[in-house]
DNA sequence: GGAATATTACTCGGATACTTTCTGTCCGAGTCTACCAGG
DNA sequence: CCTGGTAGACTCGGACAGAAAGTATCCGAGTAATATTCC
């Protein structure tokens, strides 16, 4: 969280992916436990935990406390795009970041130089933009069924070890 | 060298971007010592020295030892992308790295999820291409250009204070 | 005076500590369920 | 048989270490320029 954004990204996101798209194809009627979503892709339950434990904090998911609890998503999958996720993991701040160092040294930039933010900061802001687009164009229920087209028996699968599972 | 690419970017690379444009004001009839540069921009010069290395390493600038030596732009300026800078400094390597968690757990994908990439990883890679392009599409000439456009003196006293400083 | 040579000073290059961030883990607070006792 | 209370177990939530990367720094190897000396 409160980091930056675009040349490296934390592997917390790609488990949270993961987590919404199980989430999606369980269904919002109960919630899952951490245990049980850790269990499905044989990750460590603490570390995931804190990943939704996050993504709660977005509204992204909501989380139940007490027996049968766990965490459900907050919004239909449609409405999910895959850059609150990644947002929610690692910050909605960017990842470049200008010190102003045009201003430091012998030869300060003068008063024009106010007027129009840093020229590097433009194109790498320009470039972050484009990379959210593409993020905010793809949502979980997008995700979900693109695997699903491809590999039909993938959800049948994780629904029925899920009802085996809880008994 | 060799981490991710799209989620946080190294500080290095504003610096080494800003050590580029000077080059490319300085031109590149005689090379710029680390430390000259360093100072213009009020920066450490044996970190900066480090960024300019690998700047080397890649091909952008070239170095020549000795007295009067330093670093000078390898290419003209228009032929130096900011990919190619970011690139250098922050690695080739994609900001995502697929750990292809669908194969682990109890429900490991089958071989027909190895015909097609990852979903999330799918998604990802667009993304990140997107933030490759864009800054492809602007080169240290053109970031020259802008600021000379805007503020038509920065250059000229950046001349002349390495003219001064050279004696 | 000219040229070869040894010296000198300056540059890059890689190897070395320190700080911040990320990864991984643990235990406590809160809540729902189920059971049990009483009416 | 129904209702209220109570004990239990399960869940999330934030606080706590370990590891890795990034940041900042230093000193040595190599090279060009320079001053010196010899012819």
């Amino acid at each position: 969280m409160g980091t930056i954004q675009v040349v490296k990204m934390g592997q917390g996101v790609e488990w949270a992916l993961h987590a919404c798209v199980n989430l999606a194809w369980a269904g919002p009627e109960r919630p899952l436990p951490v245990a049980t979503l850790a269990e499905l892709n044989g990750l460590p339950t603490p570390y995931l935990n804190k990943q939704l434990q996050a993504l709660a904090r977005a509204g992204v998911v909501t989380s139940t406390p007490g027996a049968r609890g766990g965490f459900a998503l907050a919004r239909p999958p449609e409405e999910i795009t895959v850059l609150d996720v990644v947002q929610a993991i690692d910050g909605t701040e960017g990842a470049f970041r200008c010190t102003e160092i045009r201003q430091q040294g012998p030869l300060p930039a003068g008063r024009g130089a106010f007027r129009s933010p840093c020229q590097i900061a433009s194109v790498m802001g320009r470039a972050e933009a484009a990379w959210r687009a593409e993020l905010a164009a793809e949502t979980v229920a997008g995700l979900a069924g693109e695997v699903a087209a491809k590999v039909p028996q993938t959800p049948v699968q994780i629904r029925r070890w899920l009802a085996d599972r809880t008994g």
